[in-house]
DNA sequence: TAGACAGGAA
DNA sequence: TGAAATCCTGTCTA
């Protein structure tokens, strides 16, 4: 039911607005005004509710104070449908929420959409000679002659004398990446391979002797992925935050599965984390769990690897020399650790891999370059997900609090800042030294907290580092080192700690519960949800985490902020907003 | 036979 | 848009 007082504005070119505030009316319908002769506002009271209904089928794309910008994209629209959302719900949501008509084409786009997902089969047929064949099917006539028109379509499969389509178990892969191209998602329904059989039972004890349980959640999600058996499947993506245990995930899919598993991460600390929680929680002995990396190539019943090793040539023009690995053993499935970085020579080999299962782990399914559709054609759709609030409310990950504190830039930088090219100004302001007084100020409101300070250059941690006098570690810092500061930090002796890049990743810091961001990517999304991920562990005594992220006021360096913070305001995250005088002590001066 | 380190790749 | 980190292999040392 439309009303007026809604918060969503609905356009025709499929973009989304959602107002996030409304402004406050006295009973003559006149907005009401503070002291200073501002409107009042007041959070929407449909706002969260909106928020929460559209992520089930929009992508958010802007998200300044006062106004959301989503957007509706086949990809998106196409993995609500896997999970079951129709047209109808969608156009539904969309009129329960909008203050303006919801234009006719934007239904009929999400209907078009929908419709394709599906109309297009892959299916599996026995051949009279016994061996078995893949046909392509539709319930509809055009949209096959449609398809068959485009060469790179018809290349990839071969018509029969009575126009029946048969695809080659070798372009499984690749037809449905020239099909999603075109606006088709398939639905494959050629089943998969079991491969050689392994029991892997859960443990109700780990090898420390704690009792183990796969949470609620995590046994659901790997139903939803494992669910209709054979056929409908047993392929595609679980998305859930960090720190939620997505590695039990994947332990509860082998279990589920019950044949020989290769993993595939990103690192080779993520490699041991792996073997670690497969010989802690799982019936697996140490010779059934092999390492496939550069210390150590052995390819065991569940084989966990780096996709850099798979990826890795002798030089440009070379093969590359680790892809037989997926044909080392029988493999009843593939499992993709972050799957959100999956780089694209792996897909050209997962899509010869479509007759192996095939889960997917993320924290999010945005990638920073825009091959979603990749992911959703080889790997498969978003199967389970769980927004971050709804776990942060069972206690299963910390409560968090977002602050971004703006800092102005000091005359001398603002003259370099403003003569500086386009490229090197979000470096000037990234690098703003005036962000330490605050980071000091912000260490100060935070006394016996265990601090992680994360930023982007080398250069401006290492003076931060002097300046605090705390430890910094860089991708310089021998591993030796390393370890004796993590551990250090987690007994409780280090109460701060600097780390770069190396911070995005790998690190296991449960301690942690402030984390303050000085410098990041050019807008990346995932690294902002990573960063917050560092501090999201429940903490023993339930108190809430604290997020900083210090920007230069009116930057570029403020302008990326705001993208890099999309996918948490996505999950229902807000940030406050701080100007750096609330930060500084009354001795020193505002610049 | 382990480790440390250099060099190339993406 | 660029900087940083990581990974691999191969070679050297003890």
């Amino acid at each position: 039911m439309i009303r007026p007082d809604n918060p969503l504005i609905v356009q025709s070119d499929r973009s989304l607005m959602l107002h996030t505030v409304r402004t406050l009316v006295d009973t003559k319908g006149h907005p009401v005004r503070d002291a200073e002769g501002q409107p009042r506002t007041e959070e929407h009271p449909r706002f969260a509710a909106a928020r929460d209904a559209l992520a089930a089928f929009a992508e958010l794309e802007k998200s300044p104070d006062y106004l959301h910008t989503y957007r509706i994209t086949p990809v998106s629209v196409w993995n609500a449908a896997a999970l079951g959302l129709t047209a109808e719900k969608i156009a539904a949501t969309l009129e329960e929420y909008s203050c303006v008509p919801v234009p006719r084409r934007v239904i009929e786009d999400v209907r078009g959409w929908i419709a394709r997902y599906g109309q297009l089969k892959i299916e599996r047929r026995a051949r009279p000679d016994g061996g078995e064949a893949f046909e392509l099917v539709s319930n509809s006539p055009d949209a096959l002659a449609d398809v068959l028109g485009h060469g790179a379509v018809r290349e990839l499969c071969s018509i029969d004398a009575e126009r029946r389509v048969w695809v080659d178990a070798l372009q499984r892969g690749s037809i449905k990446q020239a099909l999603i191209k075109l606006g088709y998602p398939v639905e494959d329904r050629g089943g998969y391979l079991r491969g050689d059989a392994l029991d892997i039972p859960l443990r109700s004890r780990t090898r420390a002797g704690r009792a183990f349980e796969a949470r609620p959640y995590q046994r659901m999600a790997a139903d939803a992925f494992h669910a209709g058996g054979s056929v409908a499947g047993g392929n595609g993506v679980i998305v859930l935050p960090c720190g939620a245990g997505k590695t039990v995930v994947g332990l509860c899919v082998m279990n589920l599965v019950g044949a020989k598993t290769l993993v595939l991460t990103t690192n080779t600390v993520a490699v041991r984390q792996w073997r670690e929680e497969l010989l802690d929680k799982t019936g697996l002995r140490p010779e059934d769990v092999g390492e496939y990396t550069g210390d150590s190539k052995t390819v065991a019943p569940v084989t966990i690897t780096t996709y850099q090793m798979l990826t890795w040539r002798r030089s440009k023009s070379d093969v590359f020399e680790h892809f037989e690995l997926f044909s080392k053993q029988n493999w009843g499935l593939v499992v993709y650790d972050e799957v959100h970085l999956l780089p694209a020579p792996v897909f050209r080999a997962t899509a010869d891999l479509q007759a192996r299962r095939r889960l997917g782990l993320t924290a999010t399914l945005v990638r920073e370059d825009g091959k979603e559709d990749e992911v959703f054609c080889l790997i498969g759709p978003k199967r389970f997900d769980m927004p971050w609030k709804v776990l942060e409310g069972q206690g299963f990950i910390a409560t968090a609090i977002c602050t971004e504190v703006r800092v102005p830039l000091d005359p001398t930088h603002k003259a370099s800042y403003q003569s500086a090219g386009a490229r090197a100004k979000f470096r000037v302001a990234s690098e703003n030294p005036a962000k330490f007084a605050v980071v000091e100020r912000i260490l100060d409101k935070h006394k016996g907290a265990h601090i992680l300070i994360i930023g982007q250059y080398i250069e401006q941690l290492v003076a931060l580092s002097k300046r605090i006098g705390a430890p910094l570690i860089t991708g310089k810092t021998p591993n030796a080192e390393r370890e004796k500061l993590y551990a250090q930090f987690k007994s409780g002796a280090l109460a701060v700690l600097i780390v770069s890049k190396v911070g995005n990743f790998a690190i296991d810091l449960p301690e942690a519960n402030v984390a303050i961001q000085i410098s990041g990517t050019f807008g990346s999304r995932q690294e902002e949800a990573q960063r917050l991920g560092r501090i999201l562990r429940p903490k023993s005594d339930g108190s809430a985490a604290a997020f900083y992220s210090v920007v230069t006021l009116g930057s570029r360096d403020q302008e990326f902020s705001e993208k890099r913070q999309l996918f948490l305001t996505e999950q229902g995250y807000s940030y406050e907003i701080v100007e750096a005088s609330a930060y500084q002590s009354p001795t020193e001066p505002v610049s």
